[in-house]
DNA sequence: TCTGGGGTCCTAGGACCC
DNA sequence: TCTGGGGTCCTAGGACCC
């Protein structure tokens, strides 16, 4: 008996800030928009219409580029806070779907079918790959029906080749890879199409003229492995739809949940001022407001961090980290000392100041509260006032200046 | 009118310990 | 007077993703 054909499903938001906004704001439908800031503010595209695709605006550009391919079209800015509500209402439709899931980021989730053919199987299907084509499509349906927003869907074998066809089956599209048509599909695709294969890589590939997956398919390992070193196996492997699991990027797709193994990954809020910036008092309100936002997150998720860095981009897009590791703290005054401490000890050039950040790592489940054992009076009272009127509501007083400095 | 903000993962060197 | 490795932690930086 043969083994079982693995079927995931790479579930992908149609140019989702857009057409949230569109939800909101019918009268954009049909009209070229660009979500990301306005124009003559300071920010990149975060989401773009297909009607702006067509005239070469891609998001990650600049929103001054594309302002000059595309001067017509509605800018609005990112309104971060916005769209996750929506994210979470797609993710529950999904979920009553395959009791295997992994939410890769805001707009896009995979989807484990494997074994689910007998499930969903109706009288017209012919055979498996049918029944499961249609289920994906039957819920793309659902959440354009229930939420309004477009998606598309990928299936193959493995989890990097259907994230490469729902990219393929957009917009509105599902495209599913059968078993053993995987380099077939995947041959004469460009190079950076592929997940994990970003602007540097592509770059190196370019120059041993491997321009297609094809080309990295049938390359010599060894030639591979001068320019992208180790991950050359994984990756050539991937492309020829070997496997879903091998590449180092990729987390063990779909393994079960393991509280033991779970990273509490990171807390960080970075911003770029409207204008740089050289005022030691604004530097120091900017520092202050982001070490209140990490640490208030960080009390929220019940957290303290042993590791503090400083994140510092000059005027010229010079761009250091320093970093402290020390006692754990979800204390802002505390956090705010070894940042202000980094700041001094690290800032060398007196060029201005484009953008600041702090960030909390190496992070630590609570100790149990006790009454004496908690964050503080201080810090119970404030989150309280935030929790009930807004983070905005209370903030330490220094960090009130920097307000001023923020995009309304 | 160049270049956001939130992340993950990987590498590499040095310190330090056994 | 010379000389190990292995393991872990910390720091800095970079590639990549959405």
């Amino acid at each position: 008996m043969a083994l079982p054909v693995p079927r995931l499903c790479c579930l992908d938001l149609d140019t989702f800030f857009v057409s949230v906004e569109r939800l909101l704001d019918p009268s954009l439908k049909g009209k070229p928009v660009v979500v990301g800031a306005l124009p003559g503010q300071r920010g990149v595209v975060t989401s773009a219409s297909y009607e702006v695709r067509a005239l070469g605006v891609r998001s990650g550009m600049s929103v001054a580029d594309a302002y000059r391919l595309a001067p017509r079209a509605v800018y609005l800015p990112t309104r971060h806070g916005l769209y996750g509500d929506y994210s979470a209402r797609v993710r529950r439709i999904a979920e009553g779907y395959t009791p295997v899931s992994q939410v890769a980021s805001i707009d896009e989730m995979f989807l484990d079918f494997s074994g689910c053919e007998r499930l969903y199987l109706a009288p017209e299907d012919e055979g498996p790959d049918a029944t499961i084509e249609r289920t994906v499509r039957r819920l793309t349906d659902e959440i354009e029906a229930r939420v309004g927003l477009p998606s598309s869907a990928g299936i193959a074998t493995s989890r990097s080749v259907a994230k490469v066809a729902s990219g393929a089956a957009k917009p509105r599209g599902v495209l599913m890879v059968r078993a053993g048509e995987e380099q077939s599909f995947l041959a004469p695709l460009p190079v950076r199409r592929f997940p994990g294969i970003g602007p540097v890589a592509e770059g190196k590939l370019l120059a041993l003229g491997l321009n297609t997956l094809e080309d990295v398919m049938s390359a010599p390992l060894a030639t591979l492995q001068g320019v992208l070193g180790a991950w050359a196996g994984p990756l050539q492997r991937a492309c020829r739809g070997q496997g879903g699991h091998e590449l180092g990027r990729e987390r063990p797709a779909f393994q079960e949940f393991d509280p033991q193994g779970e990273t509490l990954g990171t807390i960080s809020n970075e911003r770029t001022f409207r204008e740089d910036i050289l005022d030691p008092s604004s530097i120091h309100a900017m520092l202050c407001s982001l070490c209140e936002r990490v640490c208030y997150r960080a009390r929220k998720r019940g957290v303290k961090a042993r590791t503090v860095t400083l994140k510092l981009r000059y005027a010229d897009f010079q761009t250091l980290e320093r970093s402290r590791t020390f006692t754990p703290t979800a204390s802002e005054l505390e956090v705010l000392r070894v940042v202000l401490e980094l700041l001094r000890k690290h800032r060398q050039r007196r060029t201005a100041i484009r953008l600041l950040g702090v960030r909390l790592s190496n992070l630590e489940v609570q100790r149990q509260l006790t009454l004496f054992d908690d964050h503080g009076p201080v810090h119970r009272v404030v989150d309280g006032v935030r929790q009930r009127f807004g983070y905005d509501a209370l903030h330490l007083a220094l960090a009130q200046r920097d307000r001023e400095h923020e995009e309304p």
